[in-house]
DNA sequence: CTTACGCGTTAGCGATGGCTTACGCGAAGA
DNA sequence: TCTTCGCGTAAGCCATCGCTAACGCGTAAG
């Protein structure tokens, strides 16, 4: 409710991890992500739009552009949920290991 | 042609990622599943195909249920993923501050 | 001032996705 | 055996999503 739109939901779709993973690489402008791209610039910047809104990239306009880099804040964000779910991962696994429950391999 | 698909796409539905977080905490049979949560039980089965097809979780046979828990390995995978985002993140960022390009007032 | 460039936004369309209802199959229990 | 329980799957409906085309606004250059 109170959540925007996740950042998993950001990164669900093809094109937008595209698009990220090149401004992971460097930060850039909307019509040189769409020259680099198999689709319009439009369609860009509407990805550029959910990235944003997800708190996963940051925009500031720079003269007749507008550059877009990624937010470092997003992107922990993200991992510090991931993280949560390999610890307790592991942590069932552990247990898991220790007392097998019945039938051992 | 619905093969596979990413974790990331996975995790993108908001009751999918519900599903995957109560995985984490425990493995569960389907309709244990579905008592939980505010979908039927066959949509239920329905997301644990997708995040099955993405190795995130592997299920296994127990007596009349079927209990399905999480696949380390999948997540390893994204984490990995995660990872080299943030890496390169992290290196351009540190170039960045290390040569600011300009400083307009 | 006029022109050109870069962006954001909207409307509309086709495709994708999640959900429910209704079915069929296999594994316990009586 | 037959009956019940737990699951998976197919069909169909409806919402959402990604895309393009067209428009309007602000900035830099002529």
């Amino acid at each position: 409710m109170a959540y925007a739109k996740s950042g998993w939901t950001a990164l669900a779709d093809a094109t937008r991890r595209t698009i990220f993973e090149r401004l992971v690489d460097h930060p850039s402008s909307v019509s040189g992500l769409a020259r680099a791209l198999p689709v319009s610039r439009p369609a860009v910047s509407q990805h550029l739009r959910v990235l944003k809104d997800a708190g996963l990239v940051v925009d500031a306009p720079a003269g007749k552009q507008r550059i877009y880099r990624v937010d470092p804040a997003g992107l922990a964000a993200l991992r510090a949920e991931l993280d949560v779910f390999w610890s307790k991962t592991m942590a069932a696994y552990k247990t898991a290991i220790e007392q097998p429950p019945e039938e051992p391999k």
